[in-house]
DNA sequence: TGAAGACCTCTAGCTACTAGAGGCTTGTCT
DNA sequence: AGACAAGCCTCTAGTAGCTAGAGGTCTTCA
């Protein structure tokens, strides 16, 4: 296969072009070669790479930790062991995420459910966001 | 009570000193009076609006969604259909994120079920990540 | 009186992109 | 061959909601 365009690799992988060129100034993606007319080519490589990414980011990875999986993934000889403490960390801080919008959820629902839609006057939506002590946890 | 300064406003509430400069900033807040010293003085209004943002901000409500808030707040003859529409849009939000998540954590999840703890060569969770066919769900 | 602490403004940084301006290059159609 | 659209380039700025720091003034207390 020969070297395509931005575009190309825009198209294969899902990725927007200036996404791309975002990835390649934050050092995700390597400074690919250029035409004679300083137009970026990429190879195969960059099409994995880049759905690597694609992928990990769909899973809330966040950079930095794509940054290690990627790392790791380039050397298949190592221990797997810190692929293990990313993925793990990764999940326990979605965990934290769903367990604190849980509760978040239980408090706007319970706000609404007393909600009689007479006047502001009376709202309890506005009631309670104007007393915290009416709150079914401490917690915030 | 005597007007204040932004210290003990910041003390009273629990919202920080710049944060508070940020929210008059972009509106939140009105710009109080100050000292002849160019100093910042409030009352205990800005107390009560400051904690009613507060306590939204930490039910997850949104700056723009705030605002309208307070605007209702401000207005208690109106009827409060339009607070119960803002709270159910962020209720909706919430739902949405907590359900997106809770995909996420599956695959994650699943991912990590199937990492023996061996090479990176064998790694499942980098293997995952390369490959997208073997996720649990299309959709991302 | 002198030093610490609180206050002021302004700028820049965080995440992960996205949008736009202004200007070349490439490809296609006639 | 020439015209014109589409694609590419760089650079800057904007998104949300703050937070941190520089460099300077003012207040408070021992």
């Amino acid at each position: 296969m020969r070297p395509f365009a931005i575009g190309v690799l825009s198209e294969r992988t899902g990725v927007k072009v200036p996404t791309i060129r975002f990835y390649e100034s934050i050092g995700l993606l390597p400074a690919p070669e250029r035409t004679q007319t300083n137009r970026r080519t990429y190879d195969e490589d960059t099409v994995r790479r880049l759905r690597f990414i694609r992928h990990a980011r769909e899973l809330g990875f966040e950079v930095d930790a794509i940054r290690t999986l990627l790392d790791l993934a380039a050397h298949p000889e190592r221990p797997c062991a810190e692929a293990d403490v990313v993925a793990r960390r990764h999940l326990a801080d979605i965990d934290d995420r769903i367990e604190r919008l849980t509760g978040l959820r239980a408090e706007v629902q319970a706000m609404l459910d007393q909600c009689t839609g007479g006047q502001v006057r009376e709202c309890r939506v506005i009631e309670v966001l104007a007393n915290h002590g009416e709150c079914l946890s401490e917690k915030h």
